[in-house]
DNA sequence: CTAAAATACGAATGATTCGTCGCATTTTCG
DNA sequence: CGAAAATGCGACGAATCATTCGTATTTTAG
């Protein structure tokens, strides 16, 4: 088992001047280019206080360490997709089963925009994955399936169906690290996305069916 | 994009004395013990040699780099399970959506088995993924998977049952890197597993359903 | 305008790591 | 046995990096 430190990752100090503002969005902007154009592995602050022409000294008054800017940007790209599945989960209006498929499909076309940087968080993700923030991330975002989860499978025992939350999350969240080739056309991306989207929804049919059957023949119906 | 150079990942030389072998095995258990224990991040030239008790340039001499013995572990742990699924995946006796079921369950157990060493593996990726030897184990995986699928998928046209195919291994590809906790009870993985096999067989059905339900329309049956 | 606070700088530091090389020891084989 | 080949050793060179700190510059506020 690696054992970390569970390092804290917070901001040094807050950007006060106009100047200093404009220092810190300079810099997570180069450190989308590093890690993007160069990689995980030669992100170092070096590289990115001379790709945001700062020097290092500065880029250390606002982030504690290196992991604090990864962590940023990994935040950064989990709020921007975040807020949208979160309304089309709870979308009343579509059944459980489109809005399912939309956040497929929204997810995919999101991970595949930007494959280069997700690719290289992910592998980064050793850095900053054991942060309590990052986990608290997680989390938020299991409850929020587990609530959508409640009104697809309303009739299914609350353990079996964590169980399927569990596995859909999970397979969604192989997307970022394999779909990542670049110049992939967006015809082959949504074919994928659509692919994942009938699995889920033959999945939830299912699940339904079964126990709605059950349930009627336990209280004698058809 | 990160441009890497696609090292070479060959052994250096061949053991021919009983000690050298000894020493190489020497190296790959301290290896694997490094890798569990410490993590991807720990995991260095020297303290590999140490834990095997021998000298930096001994493992020199077996192996030309770092990204060696990474690779060299994850072709083992990559065989270990590969055989395994082959058999699974044709064996004749069981009807297609058991053997996926099994298949699913045996992967689960297998991650599950030896997490802390599939997670480091994970981690150190970076190291290996674009290896020339690592594509080549990839495309085989999906070989055997895509010959599987024309058989449980026979009426599918051949886009769409390579997309079902790309959709489950990327969710199986998933399974490592986050099932990881330890001590998590075998009753959970196996009731994770399962669900995957119910996501999987329910998805098959369908499709298998709508298709041949689409072809007896087309000849003309009911 | 001026003193204090905030901000920016970047050379220096200390730690880590990979991989090599010349030499010592052990094994093989005639 | 004895020479040649194979193996093993670990100090060392070179490179990379994260982070700090004393100083210089800019902004703010009185």
């Amino acid at each position: 088992m690696a054992t970390r430190k569970t390092a804290r990752i917070s901001s040094r100090k807050e950007p006060r001047q106009a100047r200093s503002t404009q220092l810190v969005s300079d810099i997570l902007e180069a450190a989308i280019r590093v890690l993007t154009r160069e990689g995980a592995r030669r992100f170092t602050t070096a590289r990115v206080a001379a790709t945001a022409g700062v020097s290092v000294g500065s880029l250390y008054q606002y982030f504690p360490n290196k992991e604090a800017i990864l962590f940023r940007l990994q935040t950064d790209e989990w709020r921007q997709t975040s807020g949208l599945m979160q309304d089309m989960l709870a979308d009343p209006t579509l059944p459980p089963p489109e809005r399912l498929r939309a956040v497929v499909k929204a997810f995919f076309r999101s991970e595949v925009e930007e494959a280069a940087l997700r690719v290289a968080l992910d592998d980064a993700a050793p850095l900053y994955r054991d942060a309590p923030e990052t986990r608290e991330h997680r989390r938020q975002g299991r409850r929020r399936v587990a609530l959508f989860m409640r009104e697809a499978l309303p009739d299914l025992p609350p353990r079996e169906r964590s169980a399927a939350a569990d596995i859909m999350i999970m397979s969604m969240g192989a997307v970022g690290a394999q779909i990542s080739e670049e110049g992939r056309p967006t015809a082959e991306v949504d074919r994928l996305a659509s692919a994942m989207g009938d699995m889920f929804t033959a999945y939830l049919d299912r699940l339904n069916f079964s126990t709605s059957a059950a349930g009627r023949a336990k209280r004698g119906g058809a």
